[in-house]
DNA sequence: ATTAGGG
DNA sequence: CCCTAAT
């Protein structure tokens, strides 16, 4: 196994080296110091083991056609991932790097941000770099997976772009994705559910409307039927993630704060266009990546950014599995039967809900028993936060139940529109609403200052909600009124 | 137990 | 999100 043969030798540069060679001066030339990451994983693990393992990930998925992973896999990869961060020491064994192998499967979802940032990056820097990139970079784009990384130390942009054009779909991108999202994002064998309710398509439209305003090009974006196609060719960019995403921060360096900030309200939305279910998934690494641009958006503090970028990717992967399969669940035609039984609410003392919380498809999936005894010796919920983004779904279903129920009647809107959601209580639907509040009546002040320059500076403190849903917020909140009192100040229920 | 409201 | 007070 090629695995072990990492393992034994961290130093060892695999054969796949032309990725690690590529990827590592990208981080070597802003961050020279990129071995005292505050004492934690990557001091011990080197981009090589995680580039290694991601070929072999890919190979495995495409070698072994082992899409059809199952929650419980995904599941337990993650706390291998987890259990990672925390103790790198202890990979220690054979099944230590295996799992570690296994584990990059998670950058397949990485890769949709990665498909993202790269529409970003290639409309408007023009299709300068198709011919030559594409040219230069080996024939057929998917044999190896070195090929998407090749000619990174030159020019990140041609990466991206070429990543981008090889696949030939450029703007097919997002539509496919909210398609195949809508559906199962993990195993694709249940072509039935591929296509949602309209209400999915309104949210889509919805979105688009809001998204000229990033002043991005996903403009011409025709709604295409999903194409297995499609998603095969997401498996096949997976090698370019990390690179896209270090290409992201190079940018922003080179170019300065002002692209920073349209990078980082463009990266938003676009990920906002995740479909309902799919960017339940994605929220967490919504807000890492956010956070990550809120937290060290001047290039000034250069240094600092990138060590704790690389710390925060890890945590991208983490979180990206952290969010659990049950938004696909619920999205879909299973979700009576979720609904049917709720899951009890989060704990009531809320200690660390570690936020999968998929213990229902966990334990359905016990093939790995070691790995889960691991992931259990570590104390994985150390850097996890109990907090859980707030995806645009969720906050148009919160909006929902507002209009139905009104304010002030956060059990049962918890109970029928968030039963599948063990976590947010109906005091978290009520913060949310208050926060939406908040948020819209900010922005609609913001419209009318209209001043995008200024704008936008102040943007990056809230991260932009789609117009449309500002407008149904701010209606609501003429219809219901937040603080529901009458006259005499007592607060009254909506009776329904 | 649920909600309002402040931190 | 968390906590507390009020209901």
């Amino acid at each position: 196994m090629k695995c072990q043969r990492v393992k034994v030798d961290e130093s060892f540069v695999p054969s796949v080296e032309g990725k690690a060679v590529e990827v590592q001066p990208l981080l070597a030339e802003s961050k020279p110091d990129h071995t005292s990451i505050d004492g934690d994983a990557w001091k011990h693990l080197d981009i090589e083991d995680f580039s290694y393992g991601f070929e072999y990930g890919l190979k495995r998925n495409y070698g072994g056609l082992d899409c059809n992973t199952t929650q419980g896999q995904d599941e337990l990869e993650f706390g291998v991932l987890d259990g990672l961060l925390d103790e790198v020491d202890e990979v220690d064994d054979i099944h230590a790097a295996n799992d570690i192998s296994r584990a990059c499967e998670e950058f397949l979802l990485d890769v949709e941000l990665a498909e993202k940032i790269s529409d970003l990056d290639c409309a408007p820097l023009g299709r300068l770099h198709f011919g030559d990139s594409s040219s230069e970079s080996q024939s057929p784009g998917f044999s190896g997976s070195s090929n998407g990384v090749h000619g990174l130390s030159e020019s990140s942009i041609a990466v991206v772009t070429d990543s981008e054009c090889k696949i030939g779909v450029e703007n097919k991108t997002v539509k496919c994705e909210l398609n195949d999202s809508s559906g199962d994002n993990w195993d694709y064998q249940a072509p039935e559910n591929v296509f949602t309710t309209t209400h999915d398509l309104e949210n889509l439209d919805e979105v688009d409307d809001a998204k000229p305003e990033s002043g991005m090009s996903s403009d011409d974006n025709a709604k295409k039927p999903v194409q297995a196609s499609n998603l095969r060719q997401k498996r096949f960019r997976k090698p370019t993630l990390r690179v896209i995403s270090l290409t992201i921060r190079s940018h922003d360096e080179h170019l300065g704060g002002s692209v920073t900030l349209t990078k980082e309200e463009s990266l938003s939305e676009i990920i906002t266009q995740e479909t309902l279910d799919d960017d339940e998934k994605l929220s967490d690494l919504k807000s890492k990546c956010i956070n990550r641009r809120q937290k060290f958006p001047s290039p000034a503090s250069k240094d600092k950014c990138l060590k704790t970028e690389s710390h925060n990717e890890l945590n991208l992967v983490r979180g990206f599995k952290s969010v659990p399969r049950e938004g696909s669940f619920t999205g879909t035609s299973t979700q009576a039967s979720f609904e049917s039984c709720p899951q009890r609410g989060r704990p009531k003392k809320r200690p660390y809900v570690p936020v999968p919380e998929s213990d229902n498809e966990d334990a359905a999936s016990e093939s790995e028993g070691d790995n889960a005894k691991r992931r259990k010796s570590k104390k994985s919920a150390d850097r996890r936060k109990h907090q859980r983004m707030w995806t645009l779904s969720e906050v148009m279903k919160l909006i929902d139940g507002i209009a139905q129920y009104g304010t002030g009647r956060w059990t049962d809107i918890k109970k029928l529109l968030f039963s599948s959601s063990a976590y947010r209580t109906p005091v978290d639907l009520r913060d949310k609403w208050r926060n939406l509040l908040r948020a819209s009546s900010v922005q609609k002040q913001k419209l009318k200052q209209n001043k995008k320059e200024v704008d936008q500076k102040l943007k990056h403190a809230m991260r932009p909600l789609p117009k449309s849903v500002i407008c149904r917020i701010l209606e609501l909140a003429t219809v219901h009124p937040y603080p529901r009192f009458t006259p005499g100040g007592r607060y009254i229920r909506r009776k329904n």
